[in-house]
DNA sequence: CTTTAGCACTCTATCTTTAAGAGTGCTAAA
DNA sequence: TTTAGCACTCTTAAAGATAGAGTGCTAAAG
């Protein structure tokens, strides 16, 4: 939908975006004449700008000062502009060694780890969804006798997520009654996800249990509590501190706005989710956010599964100047290794 | 140590360090004058103030200004000053009704409800160290059959921690040798702590056993990893932007230098532990505090214990200008109702 | 018709100057 | 011992001055 421009337009947006990325000031005509390999005079290059700002890919922050990429511009360059990125060296060498290094862990840990490397290979601010909980399908429960008073139940997912809670057994119970119930519902449960265990569900089963009702109640309760999780589900964060490096965030307020928003768990996860698309990385640019908070910030998503079943999604978040190329290929090899690790495990 | 301050230098210490509390400017002599019951002029303040300053409880920030309370000033009010601090009615109320508001949950949900209270309760940022896994005593390991290949291991403490772990049981094991393991090594292990449950212990462990060894090779990785974990310990953080809001921490450069302290969690760890003393609460002012990046902050703690065995670790971080009496009486009520609700669960 | 050199103009950022205000310290009187 | 009065100091905010970067326009050159 977007006219094309010619090349020599294309070649000063990519130059302007380029610089301003790497230098965070205004770029001038001067500056881009350097830096192109056509040899053209800086009042070439004047016009070309002044033509780019009409058709709205450049802005100028005031009369007399350099020119800074619009939302557009930066849309246009990631689109179209952008080589490619692939890994650097260095780059790869980081992210390989501080994924390896750390052996198979328990997901959350392989989680934390990441928003670890993507920030740090970054130098912006991560964040992470890890697999969600209410749409993992039920695999199995037990309740395991700790001493006469107390037993402990344990809920198992396929995605492997174990919760587990103590609950007092205030009456004795056979250990066959125990072993007959807890089949019962297991058979019952099986493969739903946790998101169908509705609390409708969960009171018939109670009707029909309802002669040892009271002995299971607490176990009932760790169903129930596992439904309400949902509110809680767990976003990480890395390098939250990187943020303040940007010079776009040398103002006190900003920073306290973008902090409170890291805060606020329930946000962070409904800007990723809002993101986790068929496709694998995503590119939000600004207003192109949802999230009020963020509008002056790009996000770049990515989204990470198996067997097509979407587990979770990471992010980086930073200004819109941000080193589209660079975070990219960081991204996808990320991706690439959730994917597989998790897949694996 | 220090020699006591006659009433009136008293009653002008405290004039000054509560107006500066309270308003963050410094002090000048016609403010106390109105504010101090005693009906002195303000060129009798000054020539008091003017004694403080030279006994090094108030500071002047530059020659022609108010005065603000030094370290030893407000050291001196903590001691002798600061009336007792009762809770408001409201500050009574917001704390009360966000406690019961939550049933009784998990250790883990009930420390870092605390955070969220104790941070919005005195709007400075907090800190909490829950319980230490390294310190709880051993009670009872089970192993839980899930399928014809797979077990799941649990460890349970007395202080209510539950680790579990799924271990791959690659060779059939009869259902009462599994019972003869692991009850040979709850007999061995109950009532040691996870500190004393050492490495050399669990090689003999191994070799007692020695023939079902490869079967539980994976409980024993359990064992292990939960002793690793003394350098994980988890201290959780509430209201980390309150400390934004305090005009101290305006620049933009300590604000970094104190976000990324609290990226940290040894160092936060070690903060709280130099602090739970066998006092309840302990206030470090200043350069009183261990660690360098807290030298201008004042650290107000609580420690909370079952059956006098320190459970934890809480932590109030700001300003040395900070309202003592309100933050100590709000952490008192905390201490109190960690105290009870830890030791019923 | 496109490109380029030259130049006046604009706007920002920085530094200096100025003025107002707050608070002190000192002195002398009560 | 306390207080009123006053000169003095220092900070902060506003106002003015200056340099520099970059533009837009015009007119000449390719």
């Amino acid at each position: 939908m977007v006219a094309p421009l010619n090349d020599r337009k294309e070649q000063i947006l990519r130059a302007v975006v380029v610089n301003y990325i790497k230098t965070a000031e205004p770029v001038g005509s001067r500056t881009v004449a350097r830096s192109n390999p056509a040899g053209l005079s800086s009042a070439t290059i004047r016009n070309e700008m002044s033509d780019l700002e009409e058709m709205g890919y450049l802005v100028q922050p005031h009369t007399s000062a350099g020119r800074i990429p619009s939302q557009l511009g930066y849309r246009y360059y990631v689109d179209n502009l952008m080589e490619p990125g692939e890994l650097s060296v260095d780059d790869e060498l980081v992210i390989s060694s501080s994924l390896s290094a750390e052996k198979m862990r328990e997901i959350e840990q392989i989680i934390i780890n990441s928003t670890r490397v993507l920030s740090s290979a970054t130098n912006q601010t991560s964040l992470i969804m890890g697999p969600q909980f209410k749409k993992s399908a039920f695999h199995q429960m037990r309740i395991l006798p700790l001493d006469g008073k107390r037993g402990l139940v344990v809920l198992i997912t396929d995605t492997g997520f174990i919760k587990n809670k103590v609950i007092n057994l205030d009456q004795q119970l056979s250990q066959s009654e125990l072993h007959q119930v807890v089949s019962y519902l297991n058979q019952k449960l099986y493969g739903l996800t946790i998101d169908q265990v509705t609390t409708s569900l969960i009171n018939e089963l109670k009707r029909d249990l309802f002669r040892r009702l009271e002995i299971l109640e607490q176990a009932f309760i760790l169903l129930e509590e596992s439904l309400k999780e949902e509110k809680q589900i767990r976003v990480f964060l890395g390098g939250t501190t990187n943020i303040l490096n940007q010079p776009e965030f040398k103002d006190v307020d900003k920073i306290r706005r973008m902090l409170n928003l890291f805060e606020q768990e329930p946000l962070l996860f409904k800007i990723l989710e809002d993101n986790s698309s068929e496709d694998d990385i995503v590119v939000r640019i600004g207003s192109e956010n949802e999230c009020d908070d963020i509008k002056e910030c790009t996000l770049i998503t990515g989204t990470y599964r198996i067997h097509d079943k979407t587990l979770g999604t990471l992010g980086v978040l930073g200004p819109t100047r941000m080193d589209y190329s660079r975070v990219i290929s960081v991204m996808r090899r990320l991706v690439d290794y959730l994917n597989q690790s998790l897949s694996s495990s």
